[in-house]
DNA sequence: CATGAATGAGTGTTCATTCAT
DNA sequence: AATGAATGAACACTCATTCAT
């Protein structure tokens, strides 16, 4: 797919220079096809960064969407444990891409939305068949505002921030604990 | 002083269009001195990002260092409740810029680090005195990793993205329940 | 062709001020093209200077080793009087060109060489079958040392520095019997 | 002396980089007075380059006068050689400057004339006692005009241009020779 | 659909020059 | 006389975008 080809020529772009090194004719040379090509499916240059996040939060989306439905009837841990897993992977795959998509790629015009907001609902249904196991009694939205903050920072911060001497496993082991330790306070 | 005129005018022009859109002769127009004189202060443009980047750094870091070494004697709570108070403050004062600096400006190359790897020290070193009231026996390496990345996540969260319904003093006490919550786990 | 316009530009706007007041903005104005048509011809201002030292060096080169391979069998005389011919016509062309071409026109950085150093061979090989005919036994590199800087010195004077009351015919003449009187020595 | 230093300064920059890189500020700061006193001596930059020519020009003019009217009863083959060794001093003193002086300093604008029309008189001058011992009749601003071409031109191409293999010595020599054999056809 | 030469507004930056001290 | 911060016009060059083929 052309689209995909340029918006890998974008992120291999991104991982060389700096995002303000990228022009939408380097975007065109590296994927092998012409600018005139590039305009064909993006309005402008604008767009590609857009659909450069949108690729990735989709992937994120699908990740988390698929693993609530299947964790209706689970346990509230192994729903986070399920849930950091799934973020940990996401960010794996492709480390250097989410650093760079949070810390270099513009996204305030983008219409994009931050992970929390975006995932509020998802979070909050989620929650809702726990909220007996719960230590006080809090409304789900701001349970699901922690949380979903919580999930998202520490997520990206096993991934990518980890102080050498810890190790992957209880980066996430540990991450898990703080948040079922929120949930049940 | 000049150099902060010229700051406080990126920040203005940061405000008004997109980060990409500010340009060094509009910096200067703005700050009312001549496109020369910023050439005398910084040697490019994206040096004039990274003061500002810093300005905004040296804010949190003062007020962190100062709340930590006041801290020294009190309790866990009281030290986790004061940080998430002026984490909220420091961001409270500029909002918009609290989250431009964050989505807009261009940080990867600037050499700015983030948050929590910038005050892992801090950290380690304020949750010292605590051992003794952690649920489990963790190294201080870890701990410090989650909840310095806890109190950047939810101290921005709680500013900038609270959905509307929850009050900012319910926020923030609900963000030290988490934190105290991981801690005494 | 589109180069040559460019290069046609500068030497219409080097002989209308100085060189340095030359703008790569200009050339494409009175080349008729825009700025960004030169710099996809030249990698940057230096370039087209470079091209215009050649672009001459060309000219003079072509037309020296013409006549010196159409003179392999002529007498010493006829070859020198070629020579002097040849220079004084490439210089009359655009007399105020080959001036500026030669003072204004930064030549160092170039790559660009010397007329004695870049035709040193040609000379040396055109004298080859006259050694005969040499007052003196010198080696051939100091001949043509020698007459290349006199062909060259002197066909840009008798064009370029004449003083008024010499007629060209009388210039030219007397540089061949100038150069003749060394070679016979 | 002030404009010394900054005359220096300037040919020490001239010679680390390219003449277009020299700016007013740099000289000003190598000459180790401030860019204010530069411009109580020269009225602009072009003034300066036109300083340093003529520092240069006045020593070789003074070199050549002293020994014109040094030479008025010696023998033509005297002057000749003296000439030329004054020549080759001159030039070997800074072999780098005076090639720069030649090719990177503008001159056009300066005023400056060149050196075979700036000594014309002189070497008219110097060469009348010796109309005697020409070979033929021939007037004596040809004279003059021939030769001042032929020892500007070999006497700088003896110290900059010389072949490696061809000694200064028989470089010298040779362009005796070719001045001596010229005065006498 | 694809191409890529051409465009030109706009950018970061330089640097000769001024002038209040 | 000397200073050097300040000036701002002007420059080389970039790059998003267009459009005839």
């Amino acid at each position: 797919m052309t689209v995909d080809a340029m918006l890998d020529a974008a992120v291999k772009l991104l991982k060389r220079g700096r995002a303000s090194s990228i022009t939408t004719n380097r975007i065109a040379e590296n994927a092998g096809v012409s600018i005139g090509s590039v305009y064909q499916y993006f309005p402008n240059k604008n767009a590609i960064f857009v659909a450069l996040h949108e690729r990735h939060i989709g992937l994120v989306a699908e990740v988390i969407r698929r693993r609530m439905t299947e964790c209706t009837d689970s346990s509230l841990q192994h729903l986070v444990e399920s849930l950091i897993m799934d973020m940990v992977e996401v960010h794996t795959v492709d480390t250097e891409l989410s650093e760079l998509l949070g810390s270099e790629v513009p996204h305030r015009a983008d219409g994009t939305v931050d992970f929390s907001i975006r995932f509020h609902e998802a979070f909050r249904t989620a929650l809702a068949p726990h909220t007996a196991s719960f230590g006080t009694k809090i409304d789900l939205d701001t349970r699901a505002f922690v949380m979903a903050n919580m999930v998202d920072a520490l997520g990206h911060a096993v991934v990518l921030r980890r102080p050498r001497g810890l190790s992957l496993a209880r980066a996430k082991a540990e991450s898990c604990k703080a948040i079922l330790a929120y949930l049940a306070s």
